[in-house]
DNA sequence: GAGTGGTCTAGACCACCGG
DNA sequence: CGGTGGTCTAGACCACTCG
């Protein structure tokens, strides 16, 4: 491993951990604390600013960046739909757990087997419900779910324990109106606009999720940031 | 200006212009043809990169990405919106571009200056409406628009030709219901569900845009791939 | 084996920020 | 003013790719 990459495992470890917080030791100090040259601290640094765990000034240090609620896209390991899977203290309610047809599912994932295993769930964050979710799940891959407590856990961790690694994913957004039996859910008007985000998720080359969430906007958004802004923009 | 800023304005002038392509000369040439260290060249040539003008390969060399119509959110260079911006062959309507106040777009930027260039715009694709754009854009940058025929280009070609060069920005995706003057105006039906992308754009740490997208959700819609499927997914 | 980008060093000067 | 991060230099060795 570079040195460079060893030195920002160590310091995202610190910052994880809430050993580092605040203000990173200047650049000279921590050259000579790890015995590398400057050149190698600031790679590290580097690193670690893009992915947003640290933040340098001019003049002034490099700083720890405070956790956020809601992180720009490219900081996500899953990106759009992340969003939801991740955001902190959440939970979901689960409504239903079932196997069953889909053909919306197969015809979407491109497949001829029309059995899925289903989940429908609320989710919440800090009390207020945010999103209802609707995730079919090719079998047998999704048989892990039937008998599985995912009111708090991804549906991936549980994938991922049965031994199912999901790989990649495709997230279409788009706009739709509320019908009344997703207001009554949700809490809203009926005819109310709502985010719908369609995922289609693979293992490798198999697909093996097709989900549809409906998302209060002014609850939540998507957030994507592209390019480089100095550290200023979000 | 930096060394390595100035190279990375030259050589992306270069490939924008179609002097440069296919393979990039070598680093060590680069140095002696610029007269700069070669850390110099790798920062302008990181710099390139994280534009996703450029992709290096150790051993092979670097080379200029080839500009691609539709490609995957990770991809992109301008990601979300630019589904918007490069959709072939596409047409926009001015409706209105003016120099007036615009407080929310002062606000959502930061900015205690509230006079902007506002260009308000239909765009369609294949003959069909599918989008209500209005964008405020900071003076005096945005004053090269007031002149300009930007019914096909892009406003970031007309900034660019005024020395403006966009960095950044950051996307907010979310759904609104259609008001009666933009069903009007979209051709839908009022209290429709929408997609709203609010766009923030950047030039380095300076804001120079605020957009407001409204999308047809049956016309378009935003896709976001993450991970890798062995290239099959798309 | 020659050439490429990736990593690393030890120095230097600068612009900027705070006390 | 001293300390910070930002820039830049001139070297060096390495892993990798390809003919």
């Amino acid at each position: 491993m570079p040195l460079w990459v060893q030195l920002a495992d160590e310091l995202r470890s610190a910052i994880r951990d809430g050993r580092l917080r605040h203000r990173l030791p200047s650049e000279p100090e921590l050259r000579d604390a790890y015995g590398v040259s400057r050149a190698t601290v600031r790679e590290a640094i580097r690193q670690l600013r893009t992915e947003g765990y640290l933040d340098a000034r001019q003049g002034r240090g490099t700083f720890v960046v405070p956790k956020r609620q809601f992180e720009g896209y490219h900081q996500q390991r899953f990106s759009l739909a992340a969003r939801l899977a991740d955001v902190g203290k959440e939970v979901a309610s689960v409504l239903a757990i079932e196997r069953r047809e889909d053909e919306r599912a197969a015809a979407r994932l491109g497949l001829e087997e029309r059995s899925f295993v289903v989940v429908r769930r609320l989710r919440g964050v800090e009390g207020e419900v945010v999103a209802l979710e609707e995730a079919s799940v090719v079998v047998p891959e999704g048989e892990a779910l039937l008998g599985s407590p995912i009111h708090q856990g991804s549906i991936y961790e549980v994938l991922e324990a049965a031994g199912v690694h999901v790989t990649a994913g495709i997230d279409e957004v788009s706009a739709v109106s509320a019908d009344p039996v997703v207001a009554e859910l949700l809490g809203g008007a009926e005819g109310r606009a709502l985010i719908l985000v369609e995922r289609r998720t693979f293992a490798g080359a198999r697909p093996v999720e097709y989900r549809r969430t409906l998302l209060q906007p002014d609850r939540m958004h998507f957030v994507a940031q592209w390019g480089r802004t100095d550290g200023e923009a979000l």
